[in-house]
DNA sequence: TGTACATCAGTGAACGCGCGTTCACTGATGTAC
DNA sequence: TGTACATCAGTGAACGCGCGTTCACTGATGTAC
């Protein structure tokens, strides 16, 4: 789990589970508290509640972690560590200065992997909205968008010449909202047809960022 | 404001105000929770906070109001409003069937304006996610986007031959996504340069509209 | 293989506090004659 | 213009409850010799 110094520390582990026993208390924490979200939302999500799901009393849930925002901290966290996952994965396969035509033949594949991954993770929507509705959480998902920016940029810099950077950095940040959003869309109204979205958003990503390197001239 | 029918009655307004006195306190006790969501977020906030912002007593708040939730409520239901009011405007305004030329050279007005009108109400960012942190409050933001939606085909369909009346449909409510999400990213993130954000949010939809005429018959 | 000890994991009971909501009320404003 | 009455607006005090968190503890697991 990526372990950022910018990340208040009252939001840390405390003691990390050793045995097996622990590791598995864990994470019905975890679980029980993703499902949890799921059902009634961060606003009256509690310690109590959790750990009545989770069938261990609230100290149990105290060793582990600091406080309240510490369970959500942590399932947040994992979930931004898959989707980035998915995303360097998805660029290491099909990222090939010479041949961009296979990045644009594969876009629809990010996209859908991306939305499988979220849709896969136990609450994966209301945590999405967790984080941006705490404001102890904000910084997560925004540092994590931030740094997976910064990691975009450089695998492009290395094979083009970058006319404007900060113009660049604007479009990898917004294709991650736009991507993101469009899973959100799928998950969150059942009336939406997810095949669909994950086409449409496919499309969108394809015709921006043709747009970009139709005048992007290669490094000499 | 939208009174729709589907939206629980313990949400809707108790007792309107209705002398000048009454008026103030309502507004201020919706003002107070705008302050305090931006401060404390969706999760913290609380009728005796409120009441305490706005200089009122408790049992005043709930003269208006049913409940805490319908507080929220009101403020999602006027941002939603607003930014609804926006859209149908700009499309008065540059929607003409036989010159949509006009339609995309004028789309970043219509990214701009969203922009300034969810930037100027108190709070706007964190009313937009606390209506999708909130089980109760999820329905208010998806009727809205299902509602211009529908209003948004309407229009297409009165001039064109709609062939895929599905996509058509997926594609006007991912737009209104999509510029949400840059909205929201250029709120959110301090260090984020609104105006490239509003410039490159109109680029995409300039993109992904002109894809979608490019092979749309007129109705004969 | 047994046992003494150290460490890890989880519990029972309790705390003070702020929560959402309601009640019976007083005070302010508007209106009919 | 004055006054009696009706309606609207807001208050003080109280309620029971679940909240987050901590304490001193018992029990389970691992390890050294």
């Amino acid at each position: 789990m990526s372990a950022n110094p910018q990340i208040p520390r009252e939001l840390l582990e405390k003691n990390k589970p050793q045995q097996q026993r622990a590791i598995q208390t864990y994470e019905r924490i975890l679980s029980a508290s993703a499902e949890l979200l799921d059902e009634i939302g961060v606003e009256r999500i509690s310690t109590n509640l959790i750990a009545e799901r989770a069938e261990i009393t609230v100290p149990a849930l105290y060793r582990y972690f600091a406080n309240k925002y510490a369970v959500l901290y942590t399932l947040g966290a994992r979930l931004m560590d898959r989707q980035n996952e998915v995303l360097a994965d998805w660029h290491q396969s099909y990222f090939k200065p010479h041949q961009l035509g296979e990045l644009f033949d594969n876009l629809d594949q990010l996209v859908r992997t991306t939305y499988e991954v979220t849709a896969a993770q136990q609450g994966g929507l209301s945590i999405l909205s967790a984080m941006r509705a705490v404001p102890i959480l904000q910084e997560v998902r925004l540092l994590s968008h931030q740094q997976m920016t910064d990691w975009m940029m450089e695998q492009w810099a290395r094979h083009f010449e970058i006319v404007e950077p900060e113009r660049l950095a604007l479009q990898s940040r917004l294709s991650m909202e736009v991507v993101t959003a469009a899973v959100e869309m799928a998950l969150e109204d059942p009336q939406m047809p997810a095949d669909l979205a994950i086409e449409e958003a496919s499309k969108i990503m394809v015709l921006y960022w043709r747009d970009l390197i139709s005048n992007l001239p290669p490094k000499k």
